[in-house]
DNA sequence: AATGTGTGCAACCGCCTGGAG
DNA sequence: ACTCCAGGCGGTTGCACACAT
């Protein structure tokens, strides 16, 4: 026998609310505010338990409620937020002003879930079902031959092969940025970073110090990457270092793109800006990353990331050091897989090299080719909105 | 008209978490 | 460190209604 709800082991009324007790409440609430839910069903006279009248309220009695069908839009923000989050009800509904987590939990498991089947979609991955016609095999087959030759591209590649735990999504939601990390040996390790874009209460900031940086992401023996976090709801995800080097984005320009899935055509675009030591003092403070205020007196790198069918390039220049470098981020065999491609002036590039990623610097004129890197993922929480992924080198 | 079936939605159940004592 | 309790959440149930047979 399972165990007595409140309601039975004090003896009150269970059910639908009648007329009577849904104003008795309504007017004690706006009589008096919410106050202590336990509390509610005596002073308002009602044969109710607080969280029966809790919920009467919320769901049904609360003056903000917007009634009625769900619009075209609400319907798209519901699913795009169900990509990202699951069903995660109530961090839904807070995206949505006067729906309730229960409405939208309703609406889902009635209409919304059935009509992404019927598209042949699954409602919990949102990737299309596959089914084993021939047809399919076919593109299954194109797929992994064209996933073959991107591979063989990296013709220098001896590493061994992990188990794909690297997961971007595609949707506008999420954003990716990544950045360097290295420590007084010189040791680096190479991050991507991926949350949540539409919190507004959430951003990052990148710091690292050092002031010599030229050529590839930074050739700073001493430079010290590290990433700051801001999330006030996820307060265990918040981090900051002793750095100096700013690295911050604009929410709005972000966005991410889905590695496990190479047919995905999937497309990040990504803007932010590098600042030396000197403009980061003046971003140093908790501000929203106004990239106008980020002003640059000596180092200024603008970035592109771009994702464009399970692939992205990041884009670095430099217009001091006429630098111009692009790193490509490629799903090869279930990982992931970054080159850099350098143009002329370019001095440094990343490699592979009997199992270690190397750091080199190369002043060739010509294009270098590429250098397949094998990018790892340390870890990832996928009941966290924020995850980083990693992988070390020594250069 | 009676009965069966499907659907949408309000409400409940049970678990989890965080704060107070 | 522990217990208790309130509040929050997601999963599930059950009722009312619509529609089909």
């Amino acid at each position: 026998m399972g165990r007595h709800s409140c309601c039975v082991k004090q003896k009150l009324r269970k059910g639908l609310w009648s007329p009577e007790e849904d104003e008795k409440l309504y007017n004690h609430i706006t009589r008096h505010g919410v106050g202590c839910w336990s509390s509610v069903p005596k002073l308002a006279g009602l044969q109710r338990c607080g969280k029966s009248c809790r919920l009467r309220w919320i769901n049904y009695l609360r003056p903000d409620l917007k009634r009625g069908m769900f619009s075209s839009q609400e319907e798209d923000h519901i699913l795009s937020l169900h990509e990202v989050l699951g069903n995660r009800w109530a961090q839904i509904a807070a995206q949505l002003p006067g729906r309730t987590d229960n409405e939208i939990k309703n609406f889902w498991n009635s209409c919304l879930k059935k009509k992404l089947l019927k598209q042949g979609i699954d409602p919990t991955t949102h990737k299309p079902i596959m089914i084993g016609s021939d047809h399919d095999v076919d593109d299954q087959e194109k797929k992994k031959n064209s996933t073959e030759n991107k591979a063989n591209n990296f013709q220098q590649s001896t590493f061994t092969a992990q188990e794909p735990t690297f997961l971007l999504n595609d949707h506008d939601n999420y954003s990716i940025n990544g950045g360097l990390l290295a420590d007084a040996n010189n040791s680096k390790e190479i991050f991507l970073n991926k949350q949540l874009v539409y919190d507004p209460f959430s951003y990052f900031e990148f710091q690292a110090s050092g002031s010599d940086q030229s050529g590839g992401y930074t050739s700073n023996n001493n430079s010290n990457l590290i990433i700051s976090q801001y999330h006030p709801h996820h307060p265990s995800l918040q981090f900051e270092t002793n750095s100096n080097l700013a690295f911050s984005f604009d929410q709005g320009n972000v966005s991410g793109a889905d590695f496990s899935d190479n047919s995905a055509a999937s497309r990040v675009s990504c803007n932010f800006l590098l600042n030396d030591q000197a403009a980061t003092k003046e971003s140093s403070s908790n501000s929203t990353s106004n990239m106008s205020n980020y002003s640059s007196t000596g180092f200024n790198q603008m970035n592109n990331l771009v994702v464009e069918n399970a692939a992205f390039s990041w884009d670095i220049s430099d217009d001091q050091n006429k630098l111009n470098s692009m790193f490509q981020f490629q799903q090869v065999n279930g990982m992931i897989k970054s080159e850099e491609m350098s143009t002329p002036m370019s001095s440094s590039c990343w490699h592979e090299e009997g199992g270690q990623l190397l750091h080199s610097q190369n002043n060739s004129v010509d294009f270098i080719g590429s250098y397949p890197t094998l990018i790892t993922s340390l870890s990832e929480d996928l009941t966290e909105p924020s995850f980083d992924h990693v992988f070390h080198h020594i250069s």
